[in-house]
DNA sequence: CGTCATCGATACGCCTCAGGCATCGTTAAC
DNA sequence: GTTAACGATGCCTGAGGCGTATCGATGACG
C-alpha cells in the first residue's frame, strides 16, 4: 500500500479538526470513508495517529509530529503548483539574453529594465556574443534571444526592430567642419575614419561605407575598435573622424563634437530570437520589446 | 480534478528517463497508463511539462521547475514517513521530565546521560518540580515521567526503583565522634540536626526523623534547607549534624566529615510516571531506567 | 438505573477510474 | 518505400473509493 495526497488531505483536515463527522462535511465527504482512509493511512504508516475513544479524537505525539510534516508537503505542493504555473507563464523561469557589445549601447539597459520591473520572478542571464555567435546561440538554444543590429537572418531566426536612429558625424574638437550646423557626408571624404571592424560588428562598418559609398567615396579606415566609446574617444584625441549613432552624442566629451549629417542614414536595433524557442518567459520578453519598440517610435 | 502522489511519481519517474516505456517499465507499468496519468497532470495543472515529439521526449521549463518541486515532496513525504515511524518507537519525540532538588543529586545526570546516549533524537525537557506538585503534573499530563523517592502514590501512577543508598552521618571536622569509624545514632541524640524541610522534602525529611525516633529520639532541628549541599556546608561550619544519602559524601569539603551508621536506613529513588501516559518516549525511558537501575543494583 | 443521543467503526452495493491489451499515427532510419 | 520505434487512443476489466444503513460504545439526562 502506497501513501496517496488524499490521505494527507484528509488526515489533515482530521488532525485540524478532531472530529470525524465535521471534518468529513469539510472535505465534501460522509464519515465512513474519512475513517477509513485514515486507517489505511495509520496501517501503512505502521502508526497509530489518533488516540480515538468514541467520545473524543486527539493526536498521538508521532501524529502530531506527522501533522506538521504533511501540512507542510501539502502547502509545498500548492506553491509548487502556483510556481510551475508561473513558469508556464513566462512569468518565472531563466531568460538568457545575448547581446552584441555595439548594440548594447541604448537599448539593452532600457529593456531589461522594463523587462526585469515587469517580471521580478524572472531571472535575466546577460551574456555579451561577437554578433556572428549570436544566430548559433539562439539557434542551438543556449540563448533565447539577442539584441542586435538586423543582418542577415539565417532560416528560423525571427526579428523585432526596437529602436532606429540616424547616424551623425562625430569631429575633432578643432576640426574645420564644426562650423556647419549640418556636415554634408562628402566632406569627410578625405579624412581618416575610425570605424567598427567588419569581422565583428558587420552591420554598423557596412552601414558606415555604405553611407560613405552613396556620397561617392570610400573611406579612408585609420583605426577600428569595436567599443563606440572608444571611437569617440579616439576623435577626441584627433585621430580622425566618424559616423556613429546619434545617441551617442550623449557622451559629453571635451574634444568630441557631434553633427547632424546630411541624408542620415539610419541604424535600426532590434531583438532576434529563434522561432522554435519554447521558453515561455521570451514571449513575455517579445512583449515588452513591443511596447518598447511603440513607446520609442511614439516618442521619436 | 485533484493532484495525487501517484501522478507525482509518474512524472518524476518519466522527467528522469525522458522514455515513456522505460519509464513505465521502472514503474511497473505499461506505456498507456503513464502517459494518460502524465497528460492528466498536466491538464490539472494547465501546464504543459513535457515537449514530446515521437521520437524525444524532453521537459519545458515549467517541467524542469515542477520536477525540482515534485522530488522535494517526495523525498520529504519520505523523511516524513520514516521520522513518524521514529517518533512512533519512541525514538524520537519530547520527553519532559519533572525531577526533585533533592532527588537530582545522584540518579537525574547519570540516567539522562544514558537516555540522551541511546535516543539522541529525542529532546528531554528537564523542569524542578516540589514533589507534592509532581504527582499532579504526571497526571494532567504536563511531565511524561518524575525522578523522585517514593512516597504515598495516587492511584493512576507507577514506580520503579532505580537506585538505593544507605544515609550516613555527616559532623563537623572537630567532633567528637569523628573519631568512631561507625556512628551510633543514638550518639547524635543531643546534636542540633540540620534537615530538609518537611513540605518539599517529605519522604528524605520522615526517613532521617525515623531514623532517630528507631533510636529512641526525636531529631533537635536547628536548620532546615532543601538542598543537601547546602545542609553539608552548614555542617562544615560547625552549626549542627545530619544524616543524608551516602553519595553525598563525593562532596570533598574541608571542615565537613562523613562517617557510616549503625544500622543504616536505605533511602531509595526512582522512576514514576503516569500509566496512562501514552508518550512512546516514556517506554523507551523506562527501558533505560530499568538497565539503568540493575546496573546499580550489580554494581552495589 | 434505564433511555437516548453522539460518534466512530463496519457491512454492503455502486460506480468511478487506474491499468492492461490492442491498435493507430507519426517520424526517423535504412 | 519499407520498417521500426514511440507516444496516443479505444476498449475492457477489476480494484477500490464513496454513500447508505447499521452496529457498538460511551456519556448525558430524567
Amino acid at each position: 500500500m502506497t501513501i496517496e495526497l488524499r490521505q494527507l488531505r484528509y488526515f489533515v483536515t482530521l488532525a485540524d479538526t478532531l472530529h470525524f463527522g465535521r471534518a468529513a462535511a469539510q472535505l465534501h465527504i460522509t464519515q465512513p470513508p474519512l475513517s477509513r482512509q485514515i486507517a489505511a493511512l495509520e496501517d501503512t504508516l505502521g502508526v497509530v495517529l489518533f488516540a480515538r475513544s468514541s467520545r473524543q479524537v486527539e493526536l498521538t505525539a508521532a501524529g502530531r509530529h506527522f501533522h506538521a510534516q504533511a501540512a507542510r508537503i501539502l502547502a509545498t505542493l500548492d506553491s509548487a503548483v502556483r510556481s510551475t504555473q508561473a513558469s508556464a507563464r513566462g512569468e518565472r523561469g531563466v531568460l538568457r539574453v545575448g547581446f552584441t557589445m555595439s548594440a548594447a549601447w541604448n537599448v539593452l539597459p532600457a529593456l531589461i529594465r522594463r523587462y526585469g520591473d515587469a517580471y521580478p520572478a524572472a531571472e535575466i542571464q546577460l551574456s555579451e556574443v561577437v554578433p556572428r555567435a549570436l544566430d548559433e546561440a539562439l539557434l542551438s538554444g543556449r540563448a533565447d534571444v539577442g539584441i542586435a543590429f538586423p543582418w542577415q537572418r539565417p532560416d528560423g531566426l525571427e526579428y523585432l526592430r526596437v529602436h532606429a536612429e540616424p547616424l551623425c558625424a562625430v569631429l575633432p574638437a578643432g576640426h574645420r567642419l564644426v562650423a556647419c550646423a549640418v556636415v554634408a557626408v562628402g566632406e569627410l571624404a578625405d579624412e581618416p575614419f575610425i570605424t567598427f571592424p567588419a569581422a565583428t560588428a558587420p552591420a554598423l562598418h557596412a552601414l558606415v561605407a555604405g553611407c560613405c559609398r552613396e556620397h561617392g567615396f570610400e573611406p579612408r579606415i585609420r583605426l577600428e575598435t569595436h567599443l563606440q566609446q572608444t571611437i569617440v574617444n579616439l576623435v577626441a584625441e584627433g585621430l580622425g573622424v566618424s559616423l556613429v549613432p546619434r545617441s551617442m552624442s550623449r557622451m559629453q566629451l571635451p574634444g568630441a563634437v557631434f553633427r547632424p549629417i546630411s541624408s542620415p542614414r539610419v541604424i535600426e536595433q532590434g531583438v532576434i530570437w529563434a522561432a522554435s524557442n519554447a521558453n515561455p518567459c521570451l514571449v513575455r520578453f517579445l512583449e515588452c520589446a513591443r511596447a518598447f519598440g511603440a513607446a520609442a517610435a511614439a516618442g521619436d
